[in-house]
DNA sequence: CTGATATCAGGAAGACTGACATTA
DNA sequence: CTAATGTCAGTCGTCCTGATATCA
């Protein structure tokens, strides 16, 4: 015979914040295993984009786009520089920032993650009808506007 | 004037995983800050709150329904027997357990953590109507739900 | 013997803070 | 002077993996 189910209470289950942190964990599980199996990470997904989307960047506006703090972005940009998916060079205007541009073959990589991520998604979504989906993704963008500032700003009084 | 926005691409907000993870970190912070304000953790709530609605149980039974590590309960429950919130004895039936007890104590504190958790859903969910409120809890649900095993379990071929 | 229980030691990855030198 | 930038060092809470002694 089988062991009982000890089933979590439903006045436990039931609490948002803890649905939440629930799909976060196994949404991050499904994408960390696609990328780490090809040596990426999400953050490297994430400024490959922002670069492709609007162009060279200073780290710090990379940071502020990406939610990635400046001070591990230098980490994530040593990575994608080792491996010439960017470029990192001193910007002449203004010397105390670096110029991050995104290089063709970082272009590829980015197409490439683009699709190991929305794979991932699907199989996340994969419960849900499409109809749910696009729900599901709206009322998260409402929160997640509304619950801002995420990170420090300039000129933030904190 | 003030510094252009520099936002986020629309091709990462978008991104499911990415507007899941967000979310669940502010859900946190707000249901953390409260409770922290008290002295409390929402492991703290968890564990009231199944041992309110299932019983007596012994470290183990806990864990599995709070989805809180073996590990991690010890010193969940060293810091909540010291309150005297719960009560520790040997399981005089099978000595390797523990029957963990909710006092009288506990339950009152249960209801106070409650009431907090419950005002931080509510600042969390602010922006939704009721009915978005309850869609979201039921889509959460169903990927929550099939995404599982969260934690292994007895006699689970991992 | 297998397997579950309580406990402890510790790792991995992410969010986040603080400080510092350089430059605007 | 104030403030932004890139960088490094390090904290904290959470998830997760052992390993060990005890007992069924």
């Amino acid at each position: 015979m089988g062991t009982i189910p000890e089933p979590t209470p439903a006045r436990l289950r039931a609490i948002p914040s803890r649905l939440l942190a629930g799909t976060a964990i196994v949404a991050d599980r499904l994408v960390g295993e696609r990328l780490s199996a090809e040596g990426a990470h999400k953050w490297h997904f994430a400024v490959l984009v922002t670069l492709a989307e609007a162009g060279s960047a200073s780290q710090a506006e990379l940071s502020r786009r990406t939610g990635i703090y400046r001070s591990d972005m230098v980490a994530v940009l040593n990575e994608l520089a080792d491996a010439d998916y960017v470029r990192r060079e001193p910007d002449p205007a203004d010397r105390r920032r670096n110029v991050i541009t995104l290089t063709p073959v970082g272009r590829r990589r980015l197409e490439h993650l683009d699709a190991l991520i929305t794979d991932a998604q699907r199989e996340l979504l994969a419960p849900l009808t499409p109809g749910q989906r696009e729900e599901l993704t709206r009322l998260l963008t409402v929160l997640v506007e509304h619950h801002r500032p995420p990170h420090p700003r300039p000129h933030d009084a904190r």
